[in-house]
RNA sequence: GCCGCAGUAGCUCAGUGGUAGAGCGCACCCUUGGUAAGGGUGAGGUCGGGAGUUCAAUCCUCCCCUGCGGCACCA
């Protein structure tokens, strides 16, 4: 048999024999490498232990030590431990597949009872058995019909799915862990004992569809996370616990920004407090979109079917739309023959977006190609019968407002337009606190309408033009639209959540069926193409995460309160009473509190309401005209003439755009 | 929509087959206190909704609603 040569890391090269198994190079490296080692690394492509190698190559190996390896395994096994523990204790429970996901694992299976918590926790003690146990894992590759019978004589019928659902006749892997033994493509563990006992916990346990079909059995599915170590497993289940204080529902309690209840589920209703940030965030567009070129419409909640129907919304989204049916011979109730002449029963849709409403105002008059670009806002609300299960927080809401607009222009400006669009939304997010977001480019899908060429055109547009702005992208392919590509812009929160919030998307679908035109130079009539395009999306959705960013702690032109005023001694009454009307006149929301409590009890009790300025008035104060100032969050304390204090905050509480614009005012 | 879990005071939660309790918050009183909880007193509940079992249901059973965690969905 020929000789294949290894390179190591070190830069070292070695001869062996092909066939070789790279655990036998690590025993031939040292012993203690042997034991310690995980797994492999051949060529870029993680490899077990166990798999003989047959060429020349660049060869790794790995341990505990490197993390990304080790993670995997750690995880991956952890996914075959638990299924080998839960058919131990239950043996008529069918396995699926497991996977390693973001910080863990879970795996899919089908048993007629539910999993209880107590059942979590017998699984998991029984894991850990299996991990104390050490047992070898051994793998062999099978052919196609020999794994077949294998799952069919033990009666898993979801194995042989799987089988059969694997393109070509490439041959299987198996894995053995001890007795059981499972379908995988590895690579896995020397041995169970490799996998910390400690670090690992069974979260919960959900539904999901058998290969993420609705239509099919649903299963259940067991979630673990799982670390190197039981402090990384710590310092996971501590985030955790940070990030449910940073829940917007939470927090939207306790800062008293909105509620929900039932009787209108998905829909919030906004508390003085939240309905102040709302706004604040909503002048801030409407000014940014004015500069931008928008001209602000606004249109009908309530619409006729027959709009609907024209736009081809009803056909693919009616149970998705709340439908208002009026009887319409209340009109009549003088006069019942007329009435019953006519049908009796309109139906409506409350709107689940804007754009067909948005071409009806286009379509108001005759429109010049010297009309081109219009770009036509609204703050638009929207209504949508979203399904139960989807509903979360304000975050998945059933009626939400969008800083919707629509760009009517030519095949030749779409590239301006999308590049103009990309700026204008990485201002807003620049100025909201978000520098960076991703794009992700949804291209041609399979079944779609419009030329080849038309397509060729419209996603080269939307390519240059990112190109131009200088930022990447990923590529989605076939996930645009049936009538036009796509992108989609996702931010990434304090907590490593990512959130689809902006959008630009190439419509000539709706003009073509709202019959939407303009003349040319030529003076013949054109279609225009549309250009749907939202920057935060729903301000619902962005208001959430703007929470969660901050942990309610919201910039000072965001927060609801801004300055608390507390008085001291009662004698401060009238100070305080004189500083926040002074605030007040300045622009800035403040709040007197001239309760009778102590100081403390007041700092603690606005700090925890997040107000970013807490200031404080006793006897001092009163005799030299001066407040103490707290930040919120800081323990130092400034003393300052009120007015120096009202001068620096109303120009620190500017909202980012008029502040940019202050700020090369005076430069 | 599907699977599972939950719903008791404004909030967080305890509790029992004989119609309820704590802490915080709230109101009032005492306290005028210098930067994250001063003390006292008091009010506050159709125990998510409906039906059933029972002498008796907040508790047991069924149906519904809503929420939570996932799955599916997201024009």
């Amino acid at each position: 048999m020929a000789d294949i040569t290894l390179t190591l890391p070190d830069g070292a090269s070695r001869s062996y024999p092909a066939g070789i198994t790279a655990g036998e190079v690590a025993a031939d490296i040292s012993t203690s490498l042997a034991k310690k080692a995980v797994s492999a690394t051949y060529d870029g492509a993680h490899w077990d232990l166990a798999w003989p190698i047959e060429a020349d190559g660049a060869l790794a190996i790995n341990t505990m030590k490197d993390d990304g390896p080790a993670l995997e395994l750690i995880r991956h096994d952890l996914a075959h431990i638990m299924a080998r523990a839960v058919q131990s204790i239950w043996p008529d429970v069918k396995v699926t597949i497991g996977p390693v996901i973001e910080n863990g694992w879970y795996y899919d299976f089908d048993r007629a009872e539910p999993f209880t918590p107590d059942d979590l926790g017998a699984i998991e003690a029984k894991m850990k058995e299996i991990i104390n146990a050490r047992d070898p894992v051994r793998t062999e590759v099978w052919d196609r019909p020999r794994a077949i019978a294998h799952y069919e004589e033990l009666g898993e019928p979801y194995k042989v799915e799987l089988i059969e659902a694997i393109p070509g006749d490439e041959p299987l892997r198996m894995y053995w862990h001890g007795d059981w033994q499972d379908l995988c493509r590895g690579p896995h563990l020397q041995h169970t004992g490799q996998v910390p006992a400690d670090a690992f916990k069974l979260m919960r346990v959900s539904g999901a569809y058998w290969r993420g079909d609705s239509s099919r059995q649903m299963l259940q599915r067991i979630y673990g996370v799982a670390f190197r170590n039981r402090d990384d497993l710590k310092k996971h289940l501590t985030f955790l616990e940070e990030a449910e204080k940073r829940d917007h529902r939470r927090l939207g309690r306790e800062m008293d920004l909105f509620h929900m209840q039932e009787e209108a589920p998905g829909q919030v209703f906004w508390h003085p407090n939240g309905w102040t940030i709302y706004t604040a965030l909503q002048d801030y567009m409407r000014r940014k979109q004015r500069a931008g070129g928008y001209r602000e419409i606004n249109t009908p909640q309530v619409v006729d079917r027959k709009l609907w129907e024209a736009s081809g919304h009803w056909e693919k989204y009616q149970h998705h739309m709340f439908i208002v049916e009026v009887d319409e011979s209340r009109d009549g109730e003088n006069d019942d023959a007329s009435a019953k002449n006519r049908a009796e029963t309109r139906i409506n849709a409350l709107k689940p977006m804007n754009c067909p409403c948005h071409v009806q105002v286009y379509n108001q008059g005759l429109k010049s190609y010297r009309d081109l670009p219009l770009r036509l806002a609204e703050f638009g609300s929207c209504a949508r019968y979203e399904p139960s299960g989807a509903l979360h927080g304000i975050m998945r809401v059933r009626g939400f407002t969008q800083d919707d607009a629509h760009i009517f222009c030519t095949e030749e400006q779409i590239e301006e337009e999308c590049a103009r669009f990309i700026e204008f939304l990485a201002a807003v997010y620049e100025d909201l606190g978000f520098p960076t977001f991703e794009i992700k480019f949804a291209t041609r899908p399979e079944k779609r309408v419009g030329t080849e060429e038309s397509w060729d055109y419209v996603e080269n547009a939307l390519e240059e033009a990112i190109r131009k702005t200088g930022r990447t992208y990923t590529l989605e392919p076939g996930d645009g639209a049936f009538y036009g590509p796509k992108l989609d812009f996702y931010l990434t929160d304090a907590i490593g959540r990512v959130w689809q919030c902006g959008t630009f998307q190439v419509d000539p679908n709706l003009p073509e069926r709202l019959d939407a035109n303009y003349i040319g130079a030529d003076g013949e009539k054109h279609r225009p193409f549309m250009l749907h395009r939202a920057c935060v999306g729903s301000f619902e959705r962005f208001i959430g995460i703007l929470i969660e960013e901050h942990a309610g702690r919201m910039p000072l032109w965001l927060a609801p309160t801004q300055v608390s005023v507390c008085s001291i001694v009662s004698d401060a009454d009238d100070f305080v009473h004189e500083a926040v009307a002074s605030l007040q006149a300045a622009g800035l929301r403040a709040e007197a509190d001239i309760r009778n409590e102590k100081i403390n009890y007041k700092v603690r009790e606005h700090s925890m309401a997040k107000v970013p300025v807490i200031l404080a008035i006793g006897q001092r104060e009163v005799e030299n005209r001066t407040v103490t100032v707290r930040r919120l969050g800081e323990k130092q304390t400034q003393t300052v003439p009120l007015d120096e204090l009202i001068t620096s905050l109303t120009e620190e509480a500017l909202p980012p755009d008029l502040k940019a614009r202050a700020a090369t005012g005076t430069a």
